[in-house]
DNA sequence: GATTAAATCTAGTACACACTAGAAAAGTCA
DNA sequence: TGACTTTTCTAGTGTGTACTAGATTTAATC
């Protein structure tokens, strides 16, 4: 049972590091099999299939960002700015996303390189994410410390893109 | 002479707007044959490769945005301010890559999922795109006009993504 | 209208890819 | 060790892709 879970792991690191740096396509069952010194066949006794297997590493990333943006939220003080809730959650965001290791990198490289089924399935996960930053852009409107004006769904791509 | 004219400029149209809306990889010959019509062997008559054809919508993309600023910014008074300019020269190249058609759209849709050899083909045709943004950043920094401290390469990358 | 040139089609090849089946090896534990 | 399980490998299949060769049709020219 040991043996496995690391192989496994090593699978999803080496796709997550392809996935960042070489896009969907780029990243084959074979290059990722050669990254860790395997046959490309292997790689099916632990995923069922190439999309199973990203699916696993863009779930992993987008829950690593999701995590960060909440436990930087959680240290705030009891009572705190809306502006700075924001600006915390930004500064989280933007360091999974650029710094955060290829798991949350490969999320953002991907982006509308995906196949039709990959994309579809992981729009949940996306809105779950959105949903965080609608209430953060919300808050600070409604509290006055934003301006009512703004357009809340273009702020909000502008921060995650 | 004329009919061959007429079709690749088809060739050259359908390929844009299927890179523009569904990237590099799902644009294929035989796809973009059947869009106008055609067998996928007769697209080689008139493009020798579906590089070839891809580098040249791309070339045409990258034109078009250059243009675009390039008369926004002759359209200015001589004696103009460089915010001025760099406010006109924004709001031609977003107009271009946003609603500008399909050419120069393909190049934003495509960022990142061509293979190497076509990356390496246009970094050129980028490179003295960014000069533009380059010079009038410059100028702007220059004349004092925007903040000497700011990084000149973020604020580039900030413009034109 | 006949002859030549241009343009397209039919019918393939070659290759890279995801994926499968079954044999072989490596690991586990009495 | 020996029986059993887990893991990996060898050797393929099928499919979609870019691309080619040569026949065939369509257009242009005299």
């Amino acid at each position: 049972m040991k043996k496995s879970d690391r192989t496994r792991q090593d699978i999803l690191d080496a796709t997550a590091s392809s996935l960042s740096s070489a896009g969907y396509t780029a990243t084959t069952v074979k290059s990722i099999a050669e990254t860790i010194g395997m046959q490309d066949a292997s790689i099916y006794y632990h995923f069922s299939s190439k999309d199973e297997l990203v699916g696993e590493v863009l779930d992993i990333g987008t829950a690593r960002a999701v995590t960060a943006v909440d436990q930087a939220l959680a240290e705030l003080p009891d009572a705190h700015d809306p502006r700075e809730a924001l600006r915390v959650a930004i500064i989280a965001h933007a360091e999974a996303v650029l710094g955060g290791g290829d798991y949350p990198r490969a999320n953002v490289r991907t982006f509308g390189q995906l196949p039709p089924d990959l994309t579809h399935r992981h729009r949940q996960g996306h809105r779950n994410y959105g949903q965080i930053w609608t209430q953060l852009i919300d808050d600070g409107v409604e509290s006055g410390a934003l301006r009512g004006d703004l357009n809340r769904s273009v702020a909000r791509l502008i921060i995650i893109g």
